[in-house]
RNA sequence: GGCGACAUAGCCAAGUGGUAAGGCACGAGUCUGCAAAACUCUGAUCCCCGGUUCAAAUCCGGGUGUCGCCUCCA
């Protein structure tokens, strides 16, 4: 298996530490406001990574982090006139709910900062006892960057680069305008813990590099989070963590490439952020899971609103080939005597899928192959004779289950098709403002029509139908409608 | 100013050395009273220039363009 490590710039095969046994670290969310559509991206990624490694056989444990001490917290929380732990639980609680609610797998730990303050301290006063920061007398203590010689191996730059042509100020107290805040003097107001250095609270960096090591250890498999934290986050993680122990932090450094919607930036200034729970009012979950997956999670997106319609069209032809198959399955499956279904590729769909997740988790090529694993269905459903029909419905139903296991790792298509065809209708039918009751009277006159062999009424009727949005469709069984839109 | 990424058919998009997956849209066809659904068929030599190689979208150099980061951010 290939893994796509950031600090290399390269694929690399993926060897865990410990044998068979995999410890992957994301940071998670800053909880001050409701999740948006780039923290649910993250979540799915890193989920469905940890849900492949297992499908492969790897024992995962996946960790999380809430930062619920932040300067952000505490300002929405003053702001609001309430205490900044409580209202980050409050928050972290809106976020489970949210991420539950795209059934997105919980990690296996998901810590908060605001419990390891006791480790965050001994971590701290271990930088210090080892000349790797500084305390000052406002109360602040300081990472010393450039005792690290390695800082910017991971977002490729070197200190002086970066002071050359920004204007970094430098803060009171600090040695150098690079150094970076490991443990911040609560000012009048603020939330704090005692410490050493008097009353105060931990910098953003710090918590992920304790919680990290805390209930992983030393060194980790994989290390993950969206690209924006490439620096100076995850390049100050490790300047602390391996300054701190003297051990490799991270073997693979792993990014999710970041989201547009309709061409802007998402960013709170703009005000343009998409959040999980407007989403999902709109969307089925599965819906805004396919977009996600559709596109390759290292790469920087720009989610249209077409995307999500376009994901809806396609998983609604997906579950409505679904329930032509338990039909068919349910009405033929049995005792199969005769030929044997041509080019049968009910054994190869968890091949291909596995070939191509193992190469840098390629989700878009896996949801790719089911185009041809559905048009493959349809065909068989479609020539399926009198004297196959048992060995095709076998067939279908052995393909049904391989597809269900293999694309169930990506917590998708494990939905009731029926539940998830009639939502969408419901929603579309809304959406064009038609009542059924109108629409079902329209096709028994048509059908009238059509026994009168009246074909210029039946045609006019359908065409009027066509233009509000509904198509018609001619069965052996009657007719039956549908929305325009969803195909 | 520094660092980095990306540039594939009308659009979205996979693909890191061997003659370009998939999807949307378009067009043609099978089926049909005609349609629809379903299915079948049809399209690109991969931004430009140069180099390495028997062979490059894929590696190297240069150019152009788009974007991100360097401040809080998934």
């Amino acid at each position: 298996m290939k893994i796509y490590n950031s600090m290399t710039g390269k694929k690399e095969e993926f060897i865990p530490i410990d044998g068979n046994n995999v410890k992957m670290y994301a940071c998670g969310v800053t909880v001050y406001d409701l999740c948006h559509i780039g923290h649910a991206r993250q979540a799915i990624v890193y989920a469905m990574i940890a849900d492949y490694l297992r499908y492969r056989g790897y024992n995962v444990k996946y960790v999380r982090n809430y930062t619920d001490v932040d300067d952000k917290i505490i300002k929405r929380a003053n702001e609001l006139g309430k205490n900044a732990i409580d209202f980050s639980k409050e928050q972290i609680e809106e976020t489970e709910k949210d991420m539950a609610a795209l059934h997105i797998t919980d990690a296996d730990e998901k810590t908060k900062a605001s419990e390891y303050i006791n480790q965050i301290i001994e971590f701290v006063q271990g930088l210090i006892d080892k000349g790797f920061a500084y305390k000052t007398e406002s109360g602040d203590v300081y990472y010393r960057v450039r005792k690290f010689n390695e800082y910017g191996k991971l977002s490729h730059r070197n200190v002086d680069d970066m002071l050359n042509g920004v204007r970094i100020e430098l803060e009171e107290g600090k040695e150098d305008p690079i150094d970076f805040a490991l443990w911040k003097s609560a000012k009048p107001g603020e939330i704090y813990w005692e410490s050493p250095w008097g009353k105060g609270r931990p910098g953003w960096h710090i918590e992920c590099s304790v919680m990290a090591l805390n209930t992983l250890g030393e060194t980790i498999d994989i290390h993950g989070g969206g690209r924006d934290l490439v620096f100076p986050h995850h390049e100050n993680e490790i300047a602390q963590s391996e300054a701190y122990t003297g051990k490799h932090f991270a073997n693979c450094w792993s990014h999710c490439g970041l989201i547009k919607i309709n061409g802007e930036k998402m960013s709170k200034s703009l005000g343009n952020s998409l959040t999980v729970r407007d989403a999902l009012k709109m969307y089925n979950y599965e819906v805004i899971k396919y977009v996600m997956l559709s596109k390759h999670y290292g790469s920087d997106v720009d989610i249209l609103d077409e995307d999500y319609t376009l994901a809806e069209k396609h998983l609604y032809y997906f579950y409505n080939t679904i329930a032509k198959m338990n039909e068919f399955i349910n009405q033929y499956e049995g005792n199969a005597e005769g030929e044997k279904v041509k080019d049968d590729i009910s054994s190869t769909i968890k091949e291909k899928f596995i070939e191509v997740m193992d190469d840098d988790f390629n989700t878009t090529a896996a949801l790719s192959n089911l185009y041809g694993i559905f048009k493959y269905i349809n065909n068989l459903i479609k020539t399926a004779n009198k004297g196959n029909r048992n060995e095709v419905a076998n067939t279908i139903s052995k393909i049904l289950e391989q597809v269900k296991e293999v694309y169930g790792v990506l917590g998708l298509l494990e939905q009731n098709p029926e539940e998830f065809t009639n939502e969408l209708r419901k929603k579309y039918i809304e959406k064009i403002n038609l009542k059924t009751e109108y629409i079902e009277e329209k096709i028994a006159k048509r059908v009238e029509a059509k026994k009168q062999k009246d074909f210029e009424t039946a045609d006019s009727i359908r065409a009027e139908l066509d233009e509000q949005g509904i198509i018609l469709n001619d069965t052996l069984k009657g007719t039956t409608w549908d929305i325009k839109e969803l195909y």
